[in-house]
DNA sequence: CGGTAAACGGAGTGGGCCCCCGTTTCCTGG
DNA sequence: CCAGGAAACGGGGGCCCACTCCGTTTACCG
């Protein structure tokens, strides 16, 4: 791959990830271009489509996600961190606004499942720390988490405070009776 | 109003109903206008923003969902009557697919609080006589348990297996200590 | 330093949203 | 029953956006 091509690909990458934040999934391509300082055809040659565009945005915040679990598992007990990180998901969720909707229900269910796996291995692990320190039930699983939280994310749009609170509720249940 | 005018108002809004649980609450209004069998301007004279239609749709379902909560209160002991009906809300939520999140996102609140009010009132006949039987804690309200499903449903698009265990999940916090 | 292949970007196409305005349809009062 | 007027209709046009074509430019390699 050519440098130059390299260096618009990443521009590409992140104007449009602030231009996601502030406008939601159904941003202007055309004006991410603008932003981005190339023609329309540069951004269509690298992204043939707008899903393409959200699912590269998207891999960097679910490798970030995946660093901060890996951070927090060593900076705190079992179960906190767990919540902890749980937490961030749904900061990140929030902040992503439907961007995780829009790609649940895009065409490739391979991408899907490449995060997927990847956030659930970073999770499985605080989860299976939390389950043998006896804060988490046995039936409980990383995606059901994630799922919920994603959810609660959602709902909450723009409020983070009430979206601690729904999470909270939510998690309520994963104690062991 | 005008009688044809009043006909197609209804032959719109049904046509959109269908339109948005087929292809989402994106869906083509020249489209819409033309299963319809009227002119966009016609369309757009009724409905001067997708949003207004969006809201027009949903209206109906909640003016349902709220008859479903008086038919379940008559029917079922409280505690199972709130959770049945709570999976009458995801069951909708997720035939709508985004439409709630569409409307949620919206530049009209009134809209917004008015539905929440009928949806909220009907669900609270539901929750207060729950929560006198011992069945719900205090410091839940109809409004958490509404959000927690509806952000359920949307989660688990698709599922209704899922959703029914996601929501299950989520509602085991909701019984007293 | 020159040739080549890759990447670029402006211009063009098609479709969707929305509005203007001449035409048609409905209601009502005589 | 009918005629006048207001209300509703809908085709056509403007504008914006996603996406493509192709002549031009740029980076790499020998």
């Amino acid at each position: 791959m050519r440098a130059d091509a390299r260096r618009n690909r990443e521009r590409i990458v992140a104007v449009a990830g602030v231009a996601i934040a502030e406008q939601g999934a159904d941003a202007s391509l055309e004006e991410i271009a603008r932003r981005a300082g190339v023609g329309s055809a540069t951004l269509h040659r690298h992204f043939p489509t707008r899903q393409v565009l959200l699912e590269a945005v998207f891999r960097d915040r679910v490798e970030e996600l995946c660093d901060r679990a890996r951070a927090t598992a060593a900076e705190l007990p079992p179960g906190p961190a767990l919540v902890v990180w749980l937490r961030s998901v749904g900061r990140h969720a929030a902040a992503n606004r439907g961007l995780a909707a829009s790609l649940m229900r895009g065409a490739d269910p391979s991408f899907g499942s490449a995060c997927h796996a990847m956030i659930t291995a970073a999770g499985e692990e605080l989860v299976s720390a939390a389950r043998r320190a006896g804060d988490v039930r046995s039936d409980v699983a990383v995606v059901d988490l994630l799922t919920l939280t994603n959810a609660v994310s959602l709902a909450a749009e723009g409020d983070p405070a009430e979206a601690d609170r729904l999470l909270t509720l939510a998690l309520e249940g994963i104690r062991p009776a």
